[in-house]
DNA sequence: CAAGAACCGTACCGTACGGTACTTGAGGAG
DNA sequence: CTCCTCAAGTACCGTACGGTACGGTTCTTG
């Protein structure tokens, strides 16, 4: 498909995978991303990602293939961080548990109303129509599976500490999602201000975990 | 701003607005949301649009503006549409008042599923790192706003009758909607297969409004 | 029928972007 | 010092799009 400049063993995949990039491909997609977070993606062309970085042209394409690879490479090195983001759970007690998902309610919002994830976020969804595009599984699996995976863990844990009852955890996590983000995601990715639908954050976290307790938890 | 060919009496606004769309207009409105429906934003060329609708750019620029006069003119007539078609409230017995919220549910997630919805949401979205973008909050105010509006008021309703039990009406909606939609909608605008993220519809309506009655419903 | 408006189809223009090629310079190995 | 590799910077190419101009045709109106 290319010449054989590059001397990589031609695996499975294309270019850069997982997390073989070297600091100045990580400095590059970072100033991509503020790029993008600044301007949308009409802002996020090859050019401007070149000056940015000051980076010539040659290598963005001799490192990610074209700009969908370069996206891509985005979006993975972003999910990258975001992973361990997601603070130590905390099932000592039941008290415990709770402030415990009182925080988690809390970062869950911190992280989607996150400026380079709404801008990611956008960026997929206005990709999503173009049914060939990789951006949207990507997204998913990059930033709300690693989330569900570790929500899903702790509502288990906690179901067999007795803290909760429900029959499938996976369902359960759907509906606490539901109770703490509501609308608010689609309104933020709409452009609505952050302060107007996020007025006082912790204490609809609160409210949101109180009525997942009143559904799910068990009775003293 | 321009020559005077235009007769119109130079409103508070810009060329069309709210509803006097000729017939004509109307159907290239249609045309231009099939193709976005069908191909995304990419799609949305202004050539490709004439082409569709057997119009020409020039008419297209002087009865919109311009291409983004004209997407606002295709938000603003779907909208127009989708205010009719929650269908009419029913407050007669408790009982009946349960069952019409989950039919309200159903057509919730019919409409946020529905391919035109997606297609605008997701050229709004797309748009919305633009802040001088007026498609968010437009689309907001068509499509949310009209429903948001109709649900708080029977909510009200049926908390005057007894049927219901909270203090902030507009509150208690956000978390009947995110009862309904938990993280349904994101997905969808994200690509992921409706069948994949939506099997058996009803009986998740049912259950989100059981659970809505476990937070807000009156002991009998 | 005649005059005018509306409008379709097409050709056209300027620009901006994705992607490629080439030159220059900096470091590393022999 | 010399050769080689890598990458920055710039110039370049083809294309595609937004927007405009114009000729020709249909429809309305007097």
């Amino acid at each position: 498909m290319q010449s054989a400049s590059v001397s990589e063993p031609q695996g499975m995949s294309e270019f850069v995978r997982d997390e073989d990039l070297t600091p100045r491909q990580q400095e590059v997609l970072e100033s991509a991303l503020a790029l993008l977070v600044e301007g949308g993606e009409k802002a996020l062309t090859t050019a401007k990602i070149a000056s940015a970085s000051n980076c010539s042209k040659e290598s963005l394409y001799k490192w990610f293939g074209d700009r969908d690879g370069l996206i891509s490479a985005m979006m993975a090195f972003q999910g990258s961080k975001v992973g361990a983001a997601v603070g130590q759970e905390e099932l000592g007690s039941a008290k415990a548990f709770k402030d415990y998902l009182v925080r988690f309610a809390c970062e869950l919002l911190s992280v989607l109303a996150g400026e380079t994830s709404l801008a990611l976020n956008r960026l997929a969804i206005g990709q999503a129509s173009n049914d060939a595009s990789p951006l949207g599984p990507l997204l998913i699996e990059n930033g709300r599976g690693v989330i569900e995976a570790k929500a899903v863990g702790f509502l288990r844990s906690a179901e067999q500490k007795n803290y909760l009852t429900f029959a499938d955890s996976r369902q359960t996590y759907h509906v606490l999602y539901g109770l703490i983000v509501r609308d608010i995601h689609v309104r933020l990715l709409l452009g609505e201000r952050r302060e107007f639908v996020m007025k006082n954050f912790e204490r609809d976290a609160q409210i949101a975990i109180a009525q997942f307790y009143q559904l799910y938890g068990v009775e003293e």
